[in-house]
DNA sequence: GGATGTCATATTGTCGACAATCCATCGGCC
DNA sequence: GGCCGATGGATTGTCGACAATATGACATCC
């Protein structure tokens, strides 16, 4: 049954398991760096055979690692008229951060419950290398320091479905957090101690005191991110296609009923 | 916002998008109804090349759709090991209403910022279908219905990621409501009661009781699917991977939340 | 001059074949 | 007899070619 494992491997419980990669994920990295750092910019035109050409492989790899970005949210798939980048409006971050909100304050309430002492210990390293990312001066990997930890949270958490929600945000995060920090790289902000203070208040089980700090964590995070932000790119307002139009199914993935 | 193009198109805002079906689309939606209805089995492995073969299609499109029901949360796919329909385990069940919890809340509350007459109007008509279908003792008309009620909800909250969300797990809840309409019939039950309440409450800007009815409405939902509920298949746990990783002394999420 | 119908082009959707990978079975070895 | 490595069959991942579709330009008509 499913005990049999984990009776023989129990000692084995801290190994990961190796993630099979596949050419469409190596593709969908790619894709995903070049959006993230801006090299890819909002509205633009991914087509198959352009990045088929480049990256020397098929369209179907291609085609899958779009699928992949659109479930994202980095890109907006439409029939028959391929990938388009997505913009970063004030309502996509808006959007962003309201929905991480809700689904944070669930996995921090849920991490208290289940995680292991492996998960804080590991969540307390990462709380502690951003200061020393901070000094160096690195904005990428401030921004990866940030990204993985709140990842761990959702982890720790133990939920898969909302670990796939948290998904579908990470990418914006990251992609926010370092188009901020290579504008304006304010590394002496409160971020890291903020990550510090969370991690004990959650081994501490104090639900209610930890939910308002992760509360409070978010809102400052998402007030320096809109404070001073200009947008990227405006000239071109069909970016969002799917703000003001009644498009509910803009990438389609679910399509019933 | 964007209301360039609804300045010229302001008497055509009542159409709705047509949506382009491609082949994908048709073979996720024969999929995803074999699954839901229970003709398709947990645990099953479904082949590409079997499911092409009956629906006399290539494999590019059932591959696709795969990736669409994955998406859903469906099937779970693992790499060069196919897709396998997952488990209606309790921790599946406790996963997506603990989740629905989370995310409902926000759209009630958005929608009851953002909901047009036109919203509230179709709520309320789908509300006051429900008692018909109950009294044509219909399972599938009734879970549709009241799946279309909490979609608008979530369409009328106009926020596309939260949407998305909704998405993956829109087709378990209605297969949760199906299976347990069929096993067990009780449309004498409250909760087309507690809908239009809740459109009402919204329409009259209630946040704080909305909210405390969205809450009560879920939570009673959940306490009657797993009442009675018995496990449809766990000779084969291992559907969910990630779950039993750990011990599950602390599965009780945020306790009394 | 503006709108409408038609057509060419570019791009995506679908197909069948080949290659890579996984799983089960079998045989050899200690 | 049980454990380890090799082999075969089945299944998925990738490829290149063809078909279907959306888009934009052009010509035509009012």
């Amino acid at each position: 049954m499913t005990s049999t494992v984990s009776d023989d491997f129990s000692e084995a419980k801290a190994l990961t398991a190796v993630p099979h990669r596949v050419l469409s994920d190596e593709v969908a990295d790619r894709l995903r760096e070049a959006i993230v750092t801006g090299r890819f910019k909002p509205g633009q035109h991914l087509r198959e055979a352009e990045i088929s050409a480049a990256l020397q492989v098929s369209r179907s790899p291609v085609r899958d690692a779009f699928a992949q970005l659109g479930h994202e949210g980095l890109v907006a798939i439409r029939s028959h008229r391929g990938a388009i980048v997505v913009g970063l409006t004030a309502q996509d971050v808006e959007e962003v951060y309201t929905l991480r909100a809700s689904l944070e304050s669930l996995a921090v309430r849920l991490a208290i419950a289940r995680a292991t002492p492996e998960d804080l210990s590991r969540l307390r390293e990462l709380a502690n290398r951003m200061p020393e990312a901070a000094a160096r001066l690195s904005p990428r990997e401030y921004a990866e320091l940030d990204v993985a930890f709140h990842d761990l949270v959702y982890q720790a958490a133990r939920h898969d479905r909302l670990y796939a929600c948290w998904t579908m945000l990470r990418s914006h995060i990251f992609r926010f957090l370092l188009t901020r920090n290579l504008v304006n790289p304010d590394f002496s902000e409160v971020g890291h101690r903020e990550h510090g203070e969370l991690v004990e208040t959650m081994a501490a089980h104090d639900t209610e005191r930890a939910l308002e700090m992760i509360r409070a964590h978010l809102e400052g995070a998402y007030a320096r991110l809109i404070k001073g932000y200009v947008e990227p790119l405006d000239h071109r307002g069909d970016t969002t296609p799917h703000s003001s139009g009644t498009d509910p199914t803009t990438d389609a993935p679910g399509g019933g009923d």
